[in-house]
DNA sequence: CACGCTTGTTAGAAGGTGTAACAGAAGCAT
DNA sequence: ATGCTTCTGTTACACCTTCTAACAAGCGTG
């Protein structure tokens, strides 16, 4: 678990490391992305501007490190609630995920829009964020393939092939594919219910942690919670 | 229509405001929110730095200039989709508003971060943005709104109080309400549905505007096209 | 002990926002 | 037409940012 015995100026050195990200999250909190400023941190560290840059190469650097970080963390809690109610109905787990999930964003706005919002300056998030994005998306994907597949409501043929479902849609047949470069044991039918989950509870999360549900007079947990038992209930 | 016969100068101020949020625009584009700068879109005018701020008493007033007409730009494409499709049928109106939608927010992806993305840097969105908003948020309502009733499978009871939707569901209760408030003639089941719509259509180009899909091997305009039939269908 | 890597410092370049003080042009009124 | 006022643009500056360069000092190790 633990690393391979650093030496005395390795653990110094993740612990200033370690201190001027938090201190970067709080200032993300309190200045936005734009507030998060290399120069600040430094200083209430108690140490000058450039000497931060002895620890990340350049503010994008930080950045990213914080990125990299908070899409860590957002798959170790989701996986935490699928693994805590492992043993439940699905549906109680498609209800605990998905709580987890808007907890997380919750807890911190700043940070879920560092993810989702906008990407900071010119910025490409390099490709192990997008990795990590997927692990998320498989920890929810993994709540939702326990659910009894929906009652499928009449949609063309009542006897059309549903089991040839490859070919049917194009959708479907995207999803499949990538189930398979993955190796998902999902069928598709699991996999577009989990996709839409991301994106539908994304919808909800990304309006709430902006503040634009408040001057509706819409309560956004209700529209959080409408849309899990929609997709609990099939879609 | 026109002004007031604005004066000369009056004239020639407008026309320099144009154009400095034409240039903000592009650079925006290119160097992302960050990289919208006062002193660069002077130079680029001919002017020097402080000769902008006659014109925007900041960096964020040039912002919020820009959020502003952003806002009425993608209200009046969608007005104006819903009002070319007006004797259309429901289903068909729906589909030519929401790729309206899906077609403002790819014409100028940044354009579509700067309204649903993070908020620049500390900055609080004036109240007359959330009006603006609103006007969106009606235009696809009005389209949703037309459609027939959906089934409605079996909630509960089978013949319990449909009619009396108001008590039913606390989110039904808010929308009745928000409905009456704003003089909207929409029953709570309108509402949902193009609140959800709203919701769901902003939960997938939202990613794909980042780029989300494009590393699952995931086609955004499927997943927008499953969801817009998802909603006509019934939610 | 002595050498070397690491960490920290100050100085400075280049660029940003925004204010102050001033010059000149445009509009308006007499 | 002349004069007054207002608007527009200038330069100079204060203060912030990121980030590099050059230098000093400390820690760890052979």
């Amino acid at each position: 678990m633990t690393g391979p015995a650093r030496s005395r100026r390795q653990r110094y050195r993740d612990q200033t490391r370690e201190e001027a990200k938090q201190l970067a999250m709080t200032q993300l909190a309190e200045l936005g992305p734009t507030g998060v400023s290399v120069n600040a941190i430094a200083k209430r560290m108690g140490l000058t501007g450039p000497a931060l840059y002895r620890y990340f190469a350049s503010r994008d650097d930080l950045l990213t490190e914080l990125i990299r970080d908070a899409y860590r963390d957002l798959a170790e809690s989701l996986e935490a609630a699928g693994r805590a109610s492992q043993r439940r109905q699905p549906a109680a787990r498609v209800r605990a995920v998905t709580a987890a999930f808007r907890e997380w964003a919750l807890a911190a706005p700043h940070r879920y829009l560092l993810l989702f919002g906008t990407p900071v300056p010119g910025y490409a998030a390099p490709p192990d964020t997008v990795e990590a994005a997927n692990r998320s998306m498989v920890a929810i994907l993994d709540a939702f393939s326990a659910l009894p597949t929906p009652p499928a409501p009449a949609e063309a043929g009542p006897a059309e092939a549903t089991d040839r479902a490859d070919a049917a849609d194009p959708l479907d047949r995207q999803l499949a594919d990538l189930a398979r470069r993955r190796d998902l044991a999902v069928t598709p039918e699991q996999f577009r219910r989990g996709l839409l989950a991301w994106t539908r509870l994304h919808g909800v999360l990304s309006l709430e942690v902006q503040n634009q549900f408040a001057p509706m007079g819409v309560d956004p947990a209700l529209v959080y919670r409408a849309e899990v038992e929609t997709l609990i209930a099939g879609g």
